[in-house]
DNA sequence: ACAGATTCCGTACACCGTACGAGCCCCGCT
DNA sequence: AGCGGGGCTCGTACGGTGTACGGAATCTGT
């Protein structure tokens, strides 16, 4: 009894705001963000709900640091390679990031301000553009396309029911196509089945967009 | 007190789903997706809570049927122009409506399932495209690109605190630059202080993308 | 006039974020 | 050695949430 043992639970070496962080972001992969809560989190960590509050000032901070977490596993762009395959490396790379943490597309909207991990990526990606050539007003242009690209393409995959080939088939074939009566929808059903017919894969639609947006941009380079 | 009076309060004809979901979306543009309660929402329409659950199952629900009002309200796109200009506008339009609602933006990764007038919708963008000669596949890619590009710049446009030239002069200026030291971020240091000196207009944005997105396509009518 | 359906809602329960303050432990000072 | 203070932990409590349940009031058809 005389022994000092001030973390007697399942939490290793005690709490720390990386610590809270991490498995709040785990937490969220695992459950969603709605069961996300301070108790739950404090659970998992082994941790009283209120001890959280002395690395977190609230749960908005909490979610803040969150989405930098996710920003730091996006892929910086390479830098020893065209501009247009280090554009495409990123975007895939977020694009993979951003399948792994859905949450964090619907985070994105209400978090206004940047974070370090989202800062250093900015620099990296203007760098990366202003270094190609393009002027200021259009590396600004081309950030803003490719971020809207990657981010708009993620909020839209996370709101289909279906990721590859074989479940968009099955999903078409049980649910879409009995939805889609030919006489009130007669293109999205003839798409429906056709699309199914050719064996179209969702995952392939990324790339299609991508590379379009890459070679318009690719003109660019050196104008005002 | 013998005369018959079922509604007394502001409420004028009793409830209804669509009176329901009106008010849902009018609170929300009011006060954020997070003012939105049961209790509040029922207060507004001069109710008790538990009286909504008879017009909507559950909150899921009423943010499905809010959405889809949402939808009904973006233009479709007009039949009698060429596909560049019908697509163009119901993209503006879009814009405006989702300026309208932000709210919406943020709840559409979370439902899954279409909704009539978000059918509707799809179904006059996919005439559109296949009438100007797009194959299915390639209408299939547009509407893929046009939408992420929409939703993806609104998603965007939320999450920043500026909206005019004169809102992103005045943070650029005294928030954006003190946070990004030269040395640190040379890069979007020059940025941030030539997009000022240029008297940029984040609201332009929009155009410079739309319009290479359409572009772009347009060489890919006709092909399979 | 009565029966049944429709509409409304008061109460209650489990959960949420977090303000407040009491306890605990460790450290440095006298 | 004793003590005071500061960092860390957390129990309790408050006002909010979505909604299950059951009762009451009204409308409708006979």
């Amino acid at each position: 009894m005389a022994v000092s043992r001030r973390r007697q639970v399942a939490s290793d070496i005690g709490l720390s705001k990386q610590r809270v962080v991490v498995e709040a972001v785990r937490l969220a992969d695992r459950e969603g963000v709605d069961g996300l809560s301070m108790r739950r989190l404090a659970g998992e960590l082994g941790a009283g709900a209120m001890s959280l509050y002395h690395y977190v000032a609230n749960k908005e901070e909490l979610l803040d640091a969150m989405i930098d977490v996710v920003f730091a596993e996006i892929e910086l762009p390479p830098e020893d390679t065209d501009w247009q395959s280090a554009m495409r490396r990123r975007a895939v790379s977020a694009r993979q990031v951003l399948a792994r943490h859905p949450w964090a597309i619907s985070l994105m909207e209400s978090r206004t301000s940047p974070g370090p991990a989202h800062l250093r990526h900015r620099e990296a990606v203007t760098a990366c553009l202003r270094r190609a050539g393009f002027s200021v007003l259009m590396a600004t242009h081309a950030n803003w396309l490719l971020d809207v690209y990657v981010y708009g393409f993620a909020l839209q995959a996370a709101s289909l029911p279906f990721d590859t080939a074989g479940e968009f088939a099955d999903m078409a074939e049980d649910v879409f196509l009995p939805q889609l009566p030919p006489e009130e929808f007669p293109y999205l059903n003839e798409s429906a089945a056709a699309l199914v017919a050719a064996g179209y894969d969702p995952a392939e639609e990324f790339f299609f967009g991508l590379d379009l947006v890459l070679a318009a941009l690719e003109p660019l380079r050196g104008s005002a």
